[in-house]
DNA sequence: CTGAAAGCGCTAACAC
DNA sequence: GTGTTAGCGCTTTCAG
């Protein structure tokens, strides 16, 4: 809320030894026309050199930099690029996973022109969201949901260049024209079943996440992919919502069956981390009598004992591969609508 | 297909798509200038109420939303406020005590006009980012450095209104006019001693940290206070880096004196999952042989065996009140030059 | 209390 | 190649 004092509010007191110059300021002292900076400034090829050498000169004297709204309002470009965030993650924001996103698209957009705008979505006034994206305030968005696949803001896809993290997961007539970048998690599940497999377990249960979650859906699936082709069981599976507490009681159910376990795929770390409490409990060790693998290579993992065998997601290059591709679209360079980014399996010792 | 929305149905069928409507429009809708349309939309109050309801009537008609571009070039201000990260920061962007300072000041600004943009400062070349901040692009700063405390940009604060996270290491001159928002690390850490006391430890060890850092210095600091108002010994100290291994380094020194040890404090939780190490190695248990303390609360603590007792830090609050401060300055409202948050002992199992 | 007019600093046609 | 000329959409004196 802007603050409206009553008073005559009085401006800040600065600008005292430190005036901003002009591009004016710079064509008078290089003895050209503010058109001619304009052009330096702006790369144009179609300028002299000699004259590029002056401008430049006059730039570096005065100290010149480019005021960035007049820029905007004059060639209706913003240079600025949204990083949506759902509020719901925004409490989880501490997710590591997350927030190395973020950087990977921080990291990549300081080698452009373009600035990062972090956008709270706000839930209880998802308007005001959309209406400042809407509004001509950026030039694209960046639309992050760690594992809920809500693509709400697909339809402003249509008016404002977007590019979401993780599959959607609606395959609706909306997709043909969603832009996402994902991380192959069919693939990476099915790396860490065949891990578990090449260890000789062959009693391997899932604790999948939830179903109506894509990487929850494609981690199930590329499970059963590789004890498919390997001929193996596949029905020791249990759900969890991707908290350690569901991980526990998954384990549990687990183990209830009285069947022989010998190895558990968790969809993610969090859930692993609760497996062991329900295995360690069991009074069964790991990996003596159960293997464990996780998903996403997070802390949890790094920290628990035995450490983690797990599949690393690369979560930084998820994010400079979004603002790549943002980058690529707003300036109509060709990209794929669809990127899918390979997961690596980190062998630790709970395997 | 369904689509969910949260607007009542456009009035206009021609909106969605369109070019943004300018205020212009809205004038011309209402029946009044622009000049009262802005008027209107800045909150004056010295318009006719009625005028105010047409005005109001017709923004909503058109989906009017202010060009922030046009609004900034015309009013010198921006309404962007920057959150700068030092790359060396960045590495560790997943740090989840920054990350929640992020998400702290989101939160806030989010109830604002302004914008929050992230600026990671490129080691290699700063003077882009100080370019970037004194060009007028940005109404003010925050500048977040976790444990290290350089406060280089100190000097823009000549310019451009800064607020700091973390008190600045150098106590020179121009800390007259620094404002910052840190967290009470001489307190906390006092706490966490006196609660090494009062569960009846006498010889009480500290891995304290980097003595070139604030928070190093002042959860030392802290530890001595506590130490000497109880007449007890404050000889067992050693230094780490904040890391977990420099604490299983650190721990493994303390243990090699030979003398009793009944209780540490770890001037961060990573190094105290660091001394879990070595105390469990030396055949020792936590915390009957010897009890220990870590501090910022972060994941290490809550996943490790047993939980560590340690001191939280209100990470998400410093960046509302690093954010209040910033906006307080920017706007002349008056704000508390230093502000100090209090922090919280959540005692666990490791004491 | 409201309107008219003058820019904010820059880009983009269009001339020269 | 470079200068000229109009604005971009909004705020802000200054009249009335």
């Amino acid at each position: 809320m802007e603050v409206v004092t009553d008073e005559p509010a009085a401006p800040t007191p600065d600008a005292a030894g430190t005036a901003v110059p002009t591009l004016e300021a710079v064509a008078a002292r290089a003895g050209v026309s503010r058109a001619t900076v304009s052009r330096v400034v702006n790369g144009s090829t179609r300028v002299k050199p000699e004259i590029i050498e002056a401008v430049t000169a006059a730039i570096a004297d005065l100290n010149y930099v480019p005021n960035r709204a007049a820029r905007s309002l004059a060639s209706r470009r913003t240079q600025v690029i949204a990083l949506v965030v759902p509020e719901s993650t925004a409490r989880v924001f501490a997710d590591p996973f997350f927030a190395s996103i973020v950087q990977g698209v921080a990291l990549h957009l300081a080698e452009t022109d373009y600035t990062l705008n972090m956008v709270i979505a706000s839930e209880m006034n998802p308007d005001k969201t959309r209406r400042y994206l809407m509004g001509g305030n950026v030039d694209g968005a960046l639309v992050v949901s760690h594992h809920s696949g809500d693509h709400s803001y697909a339809r402003l896809g249509a008016t404002l260049p977007i590019v979401f993290g993780g599959r959607p997961l609606d395959v609706g007539d909306e997709e043909n024209d969603t832009y996402f970048v994902d991380v192959d998690n069919v693939a990476g599940a099915a790396e860490a079943a065949r891990h578990l497999i090449a260890r000789g377990r062959r009693s391997i249960a899932v604790i999948a996440g939830p179903q109506d979650m894509p990487p929850g859906v494609d981690r199930l699936t590329g499970w059963r992919q590789a004890m498919e082709e390997q001929g193996l069981d596949a029905s020791l599976v249990e759900y969890g919502d991707f908290s350690p507490a569901s991980g526990t009681a998954a384990m549990g159910r687990l183990l209830k069956r009285g069947g022989p376990i010998d190895g558990v795929f968790a969809a993610n770390d969090q859930m692993a981390a609760g497996a062991y409490l329900a295995i360690h409990e069991a009074g069964l060790t790991i990996p003596d009598d159960i293997a464990v693998v996780g998903f996403d290579d997070d802390y949890f993992g790094l920290t628990a004992t035995p450490p983690l065998t797990t599949v690393h997601q690369p979560s930084i290059g998820l994010g400079v591969r979004m603002a790549q591709t943002l980058v690529a679209r707003i300036e109509g360079t060709h990209v794929e609508r669809v990127t899918t980014l390979d997961t690596e399996l980190v062998v630790r010792q709970s395997t």
